[in-house]
DNA sequence: GAACCCATCATTTTT
DNA sequence: TGATGGGTTC
């Protein structure tokens, strides 16, 4: 085992009996565990046939797949790897029929569960207001995690009301789930464990196949996974799992941290191997990573060291308000880039998804190529799970959800009060709302859409016809003609039409790289692939700068961080209530905020070579406002790592002159005196000499202060200087990206927005002089100039309300009208 | 069935 | 502040 330190080498080779592999952040955790699968194969002779290895998310599979086959090439292929999702619907699809069910079952995404929780209300009577459909299925999801059935919820209500009732929606729901024949994520495992249960012979079968099983994540482990893992590694207790306590940071979507604090209780021999030597960050920021999660109190104590030497201390500033803190950072950012480390060496972290916004303004505004992750993914929008639905109702005519997402889709004229009676009339019989349309005229009150749904009825006959030939793109393409989907959106023509094809065509070629490369092409088969593999964007963005382009700067939340690595980073808003959060400070349970300062610790682990942190002294939150004390983990880092400053308007050049001015704690005199009474007027405060005046003007914030007139009148450090120096470079990279994602995002609220294509500084307008368009505070107005500067257009508008306005359009959105 | 208006409500996210 | 969803109106 060339290239292992000791403690690694241990980890690889016990391989009998249960092993816990406490990993601390960049110790080489998936090094361990594929070296340790070939360590199985290769010195202990078993076959890889017998070898089980489950990850979290699909990525993390195909990574260890990947990584597991260079290593190991003959036999690899034969190790099982897979998430806990898609090995449960692996396992389900040959034995779900032993619980009753049907092998075919669908898989519903939230969407789906929402719109069968909302049948269930209406069939129970609640009162969506007072049961909304979201917290109930929130509640019923953790019961499924514990491994709660309807009954067990009900018998512990102990009467009460509320309780009894939800129990009642449980049922209900898990009632109306089994008559669509689909399953929800949680089912998957749910179901699984309770085929092991009440099938023996099925289980033992799978702890004969999975003789050695390894765990990775295991932190983010719930309940159930943890029965799951328990059952099938029983019988030959070779059950290995990995992780990192203090990276454990999704309590709140069910992971149970005990699973990993208790795990040598469970299996008293366990032997436990701790990986303490990091391979990624200097030991400044290493030591600032073990000086802040120091401070919680349940966890298995753990300290990283490196060989590396100190590197630079850590860098927070304080600065004014969030504008100037994305300002800043955005400057640094091309600072860092001019000295020629590509962007994509370079990541902006923050708690929050709303934090982005602000960054991305001056991103834009400096033409710097970025990126940002989460938020809504491919499979999420509207015409992909339209047409998608479609698919599925073919494939699984039983699927209700689909079918009310689709039976009027294009318009056909069925409307919610016919649909509401078939699906009545389906759930009081006991059959498929599929069934039901089929003897739709012979249904009380619905003579009149008969007509309408027979048609409907036919055309899904007719696809599902054509579906049994098996070619799957040309059933996809019928479904796009024959249903009037394709006519309708090219007759509408407006960009986000068109933008809405380009998507539809992108589905398309995603079913024929299925066709093409699986072995046995399936519809159902493919419509598991898209349930259970949320977002096939993201793979290879981060690469980008590695092939020796500039790339583009990462921006994403802490959370999606995880797992993830940047030479400079920066984690913006380290403020009190922001990070840690309000909500984990007022909970009253204390392990919220040392989840909070768990993800502290993994956000500081992130970064290889330089850690930029900072916050604002005041900040826009909730349309108020705020003034927030600097966070508690900025305190918990030792002095002597890092280097603390404030930069304030009125100090401003000397603060960026001189560096460093007071020390730490002492906040008080600057800021405070300008910021008056807190009204938020903080305008007139700067503004001074440094900065060109119109920097923060009225317009593109929509501050309301009037006085500037004319938003970013001046021309801007950062803007000016680099818009010119990155324009080109990056206007031809935007496309080599993968095409339809060189958006600039893919959260935000418009995915089809037209502005801010990362990447390419290029951006476009669709109005010209004497247009009327829209600007979402001045109302309408006619344009009566247009002037392209380099990147941008400046755009003059006449207003019929407040008059003539002079703005930059990739700030201004404004509609054509 | 679409266009507006008002109220409400605002962590983190994968499968 | 701003997005979103429900309800109302034409």
């Amino acid at each position: 085992m060339q290239g292992l330190n000791d403690r690694q080498e241990e980890a690889c080779s016990y391989v009998e009996g249960p092993l816990l592999i406490l990993a601390g952040a960049g110790s080489g955790k998936t090094r361990v565990i594929t070296h340790r699968i070939a360590y199985l194969i290769e010195e202990c002779n078993v076959n890889p046939f017998n070898i089980l290895a489950i990850t979290f998310t699909n990525k993390a599979a195909k990574e260890m797949r990947e990584r597991v086959d260079n290593l190991i090439g003959f036999g690899a292929e034969s190790v099982w790897v897979s998430t806990f999702h898609s090995m449960c619907v692996r396992i389900l699809r040959r034995f779900y029929d032993r619980l009753g069910g049907n092998n075919n079952f669908s898989i519903y995404d939230t969407d789906e569960q929402k719109t069968v929780m909302k049948e269930v209300l209406r069939l129970l009577n609640l009162d969506p207001k007072q049961y909304p459909e979201k917290k109930i299925l929130s509640i019923i999801s953790k019961a499924k995690e514990e491994y709660i059935s309807p009954d067990d919820m009900e018998r512990q209500s102990f009467g009460n009301f509320g309780d009894i009732k939800i129990a009642q929606c449980y049922r209900e729901y898990q009632k109306r789930l089994k008559a669509n024949n689909a399953l929800d994520f949680d089912d998957l495992i749910f179901k699984t464990i309770q085929l092991f249960e009440r099938h023996p012979d099925v289980l033992e079968m799978y702890q004969e196949r999975f003789k050695y099983i390894m765990v990775d994540e295991y932190q983010d482990t719930n309940h159930t996974q943890f029965i799951l893992v328990k059952q099938l590694s029983a019988k030959y207790r070779n059950l290995c799992v990995v992780g990192d306590d203090d990276q454990s940071i999704y309590k709140f979507r069910g992971a149970d941290i005990s699973n990993i604090l208790d795990f040598e209780s469970v299996f008293p021999d366990a032997k436990v191997v701790r990986l303490e030597q990091n391979y990624r960050s200097t030991s400044n920021i290493l030591n600032a990573a073990n000086a802040v999660i120091a401070n919680n109190k349940g966890r298995k104590k753990k300290t990283l060291w490196t060989d590396k030497g100190d590197g630079e201390k850590i860098h927070f500033t304080k600065y004014e308000n969030e504008f100037i803190e994305a300002q800043r950072v955005t400057e640094k950012i091309l600072e860092i880039n001019e000295k020629g480390v590509p962007l994509s060496d370079i990541a902006v972290l923050y708690r929050t998804n709303m934090q982005s916004r602000v960054l991305e303004e001056k991103l834009i505004l400096t033409s710097t190529p970025y990126k940002i992750y989460g938020g809504q993914n491919f499979y999420g929008r509207k015409e992909i799970r339209d047409i998608v639905s479609y698919l599925k109702a073919i494939d699984n005519p039983a699927d209700g959800s689909s079918f009310k997402r689709i039976i009027n889709v294009p318009r056909r004229g069925i409307g919610d009060t016919t649909v509401n009676r078939i699906w009545d009339y389906a759930a009081e019989n006991d059959m498929s709302v599929y069934d039901a349309m089929l003897m739709a005229d012979k249904l009380p009150d619905i003579k009149r859409a008969a007509g309408k749904i027979g048609e409907f009825v036919k055309l899904m006959e007719g696809l599902r016809e054509l579906s049994r030939e098996g070619d799957i793109t040309a059933l996809y393409d019928e479904i796009m003609d024959k249903t009037g989907y394709k006519v309708e959106l090219e007759a509408e023509g407006t960009d986000e039409a068109k933008a809405r094809l380009e998507n539809l065509e992108e589905l398309r070629n995603k079913i024929i790289q299925y066709e093409r490369d699986a072995e046995e092409p399936s519809l159902t088969e493919l419509l598991e692939d898209i349930a259970l593999v949320a977002d096939v964007d993201n793979e290879d963005g981060l690469e980008d700068g590695a092939l020796g382009g500039n790339g583009f700067v990462t921006l994403m939340t802490l959370h999606s961080a995880k797992g993830l690595e940047f030479p400079y980073l920066f984690i913006v808003g380290m403020e009190e209530r922001l990070f840690p959060s309000g909500l984990s400070m007022d909970s009253g349970d204390p392990d919220d905020l040392e989840e909070e300062r768990r993800l502290c610790y993994v956000g500081i682990t992130r970064a290889m070579k330089e850690l930029y942190l900072s916050a604002a002294a005041s900040r826009m939150v909730s349309g108020s406002r705020i003034y927030p004390s600097e966070s508690r983990f900025i305190e918990e880092i030792p002095d002597e790592l890092i280097d603390m400053k404030e930069e304030f308007p009125g100090m401003r050049r000397n603060a960026f002159d001189n560096g460093a001015f007071g020390g730490r704690g002492s906040s008080g005199g600057y800021g405070s005196a300008s910021y008056g009474g807190g009204s938020g007027n903080y305008g007139s405060s700067y503004g001074g000499s440094s900065y060109g005046s119109g920097s923060y003007g009225s317009g593109s914030y929509g501050s309301s202060s009037g006085g500037r007139g004319a938003s970013y009148g001046g021309s801007d450090r950062g803007g000016s200087g680099a818009g010119s120096s990155y324009g080109s470079t990056t206007g031809s990279r935007s496309r080599s990206t993968t095409g339809r994602s060189a958006f600039a995002s893919y959260g935000g609220t418009n995915p089809y927005k037209k502005e801010a294509p990362s990447g390419s500084g290029a951006f476009t307008v669709d109005y010209a002089v004497g247009d009327t368009v829209k600007h979402i505070k001045f109302g309408k107005g006619k344009v009566t100039e247009l002037i392209k500067t380099g990147n941008e257009y400046e755009v003059t508008v006449d207003f019929d309300r407040v008059g003539e306005k002079k703005m930059f359009a990739s700030l201004a959105r404004l509609k054509k009208l």
